[in-house]
DNA sequence: ATCTTTGTTAACCAAAAGGTTAAACTAAAC
DNA sequence: GTTTAGTTTAACCTTTTGGTTAACAAAGAT
């Protein structure tokens, strides 16, 4: 592992569990098991390091959204993907949603200029495809974005705010993750078992 | 209004943009328009100020939820009850679910001794509540907690990450309340039309 | 009237944090 | 073997930041 890949995965690891002002760059260092001036010879200072670690972070949840979204699968089928997808990924990389909610809400100028360009999520087909569906008669009328939003929120809420979750429900992280492997099923089968003519 | 509210609506307001890392005092004084060491004067120092914030943030959610959840309304109604509060609630209060979200993930111990107190999302009776109608056939099978997960994730998440929705759906912050106000509704018809026997 | 308590400020301080520098070390190129 | 280019580090510098101090003002209390 080269010395850039050790900082950038320190790098990672600190900011996702302090967020961007808790970090301190030493303790990057630290975690990296190096030097704190290498950081600055390797990615010029914190802003840039960060924006690093949070366009790689963004920049891997896009493509696997994206690649379900516009495939030509049906409506229910890109719903039954996505959750199991989705879920899949983030029991793998639990920091990773809330990393990017709380970086979007401190820092929204930042992460607009930056969503704007190619590595986004977009959901313009499936919901013309919603449209579609809903014409011919096989999900019941509803607005496309709301029924998007509700899929989102079913399946992403849960990682954005998982102390939450566990907080109030009182769960271990064990079954918080059997929950979760439950979902994977579960959100796709209410969802469409709400919206299907 | 007091020297005393005046910090405390300013540390606020500050806290809820910020968080607690990227909240500077000079700011938080600035806000109030006094000296910063009156900031020590009335309230100590930065942490026991953003308790005083959070415990304030917090207190103001769960009591109107537990009211909710714990009174003798059928499950149906106490589903159409919360998802209408608590969006009429938040949308006068957006900066509360992501501060409340992302400290709760920045320093879960903290959060934790105080989530044992008095003033916590109580969803036990519900969850009872739940397992009756399903024995009585009012509601489909369903684990309980999840049915209580998928409410709070429907009702919460657009609040939880509004720029994220926002960039993805492409919604003005007009489009996004408009929206929200549909939601206080059909939240609770998407559910109730999946779980219905 | 004066003394004490409370509220308020400007100036200051020490520590933390981000960033820089110049020197030392390495390893390939000549 | 020496040069040269790229790495790496210890030590240092500067700014920011949370926090303190001492002086001052206003308002009751005696």
């Amino acid at each position: 592992m080269t010395t850039e890949e050790k900082i950038f995965n320190a790098a990672r690891i600190v900011f996702q569990k302090k967020g961007f002002s808790g970090a301190r760059m030493q303790e990057i260092a630290d975690e990296a098991g190096i030097n704190k001036a290498m950081l600055h010879y390797c990615f010029k200072n914190k802003q840039l390091l960060f924006e690093a670690v949070f366009m790689n972070a963004f920049g891997q949840l896009a493509p696997q959204i994206n690649a379900i979204f516009n495939s030509d699968d049906s409506v229910f089928d890109k719903i039954i993907k996505f959750t199991h997808s989705y879920i899949s990924f983030v029991i793998q990389n639990p920091y990773l949603p809330p990393f990017i909610i709380q970086e979007m809400n401190n820092n929204p100028e930042f992460v607009m200029t930056f969503m704007t360009h190619a590595n986004k999520p977009n959901p313009d087909f499936l919901i013309s495809q919603i449209e579609r569906e809903i014409e011919e008669g096989i999900i019941k009328p509803i607005s496309p974005k709301q029924l998007v939003l509700d899929v989102f929120s079913m399946t992403i809420f849960p990682f954005a705010a998982p102390m939450m979750v566990k907080g109030i429900l009182q769960l271990s992280d064990a079954t918080f993750n059997e929950m979760m492997e439950e979902r994977k099923t579960t959100i796709a089968e209410q969802i469409i078992n709400a919206i299907k003519k």
